[in-house]
DNA sequence: TTTAGTGCAAAGGCTTTGCAGATGT
DNA sequence: ACATCTGCAAAGCCTTTGCACTAAA
């Protein structure tokens, strides 16, 4: 897992934020970024949570906790919210917005966009005299694979 | 408060529901339905089990969790998820597909619809071999009266 | 040295579950 | 009567918080 040049990036913006805010640089800080990075695109707090408890299990779960929610103000990570009502946290550096197409088999998740589709969508909140800052669209039903099953 | 014309129709659809699965009526499950119809559309199930505690004390939050439960089954509510991660339920019959606008600020909920924002979904969900059930769109920003202040 | 950051454990909140008693069929 | 439903309380989970200790700056 060659995550070290992609992550040297995050760093630099992690570096850059926590100079900007006067906000402490941390071994865990860094070291939580690491597994952060290298996981999988939507992992939930405790998921990341349990992964770091592996790697480095001197770090506890509250300090990835407040870690996440630091990187979020940051610009590392993303939260969003999926069906069942967990929160997860998605890297948001090098990352556009994007839609999530979600399988209710297997669990997988597509990333999708199109442009056309976020042009109406601002045009529906125009009409509702409504001001948009972001949006979340998620299409729910069976991937290739699992449509075959 | 004159939700007993309105609700008769859910109740009959409830009736159905339970004639048709073998479920048992009773007398918590009707009023339960009665609390939810004529409550905020969009409502979480402890809000829910706070209103119900204050007209039906008797009815314990166990019940009312498991009763929404078999609300969605019945097809009578529908589970919705806003970006705070918290399961929110609302009325499903007679009341047809929309998205949502969100406001940050408020928390003003509109309801919309875009018949051709639902067919580039479609569209969308094709090119990744995706076969859609239903969708999810959540427009967050400011409303028309939290722009002003 | 001084203040933010951390780990631990406890507290919180919401949701689910086990069980004995109540209730619908 | 008999299986389901209910209320209560306990247990579970995930997340947050308080506090003394550690470590940046």
């Amino acid at each position: 897992m060659s995550s070290a040049s992609s992550n040297k990036a995050e760093r630099e913006i992690l570096d850059k934020y926590l100079a900007r805010t006067g906000v402490r640089r941390s071994a865990q800080r860094y070291k939580i970024m690491d597994v952060f990075l290298s996981a999988e695109h939507h992992i939930t707090v405790s998921e990341l949570s349990d992964l770091i408890k592996k790697k480095y299990p001197a770090i506890g779960a509250a300090t990835v906790y407040r870690t996440m929610k630091l990187f979020c103000e940051a610009g590392i990570a993303e939260e969003i919210v999926i069906g069942d009502g967990v929160v997860r946290y998605e890297h948001k550096y090098g990352h556009e917005h994007h839609d999530h197409l979600i399988c209710t088999d297997c669990g997988k998740f597509i990333e999708a966009k199109d442009s056309q589709i976020e042009l109406l969508q601002q045009k529906l909140a125009e009409r509702h005299d409504f001001s948009p800052t972001y949006h979340r669209l998620q299409i729910f039903g069976l991937c290739k694979k699992c449509q075959k099953d």
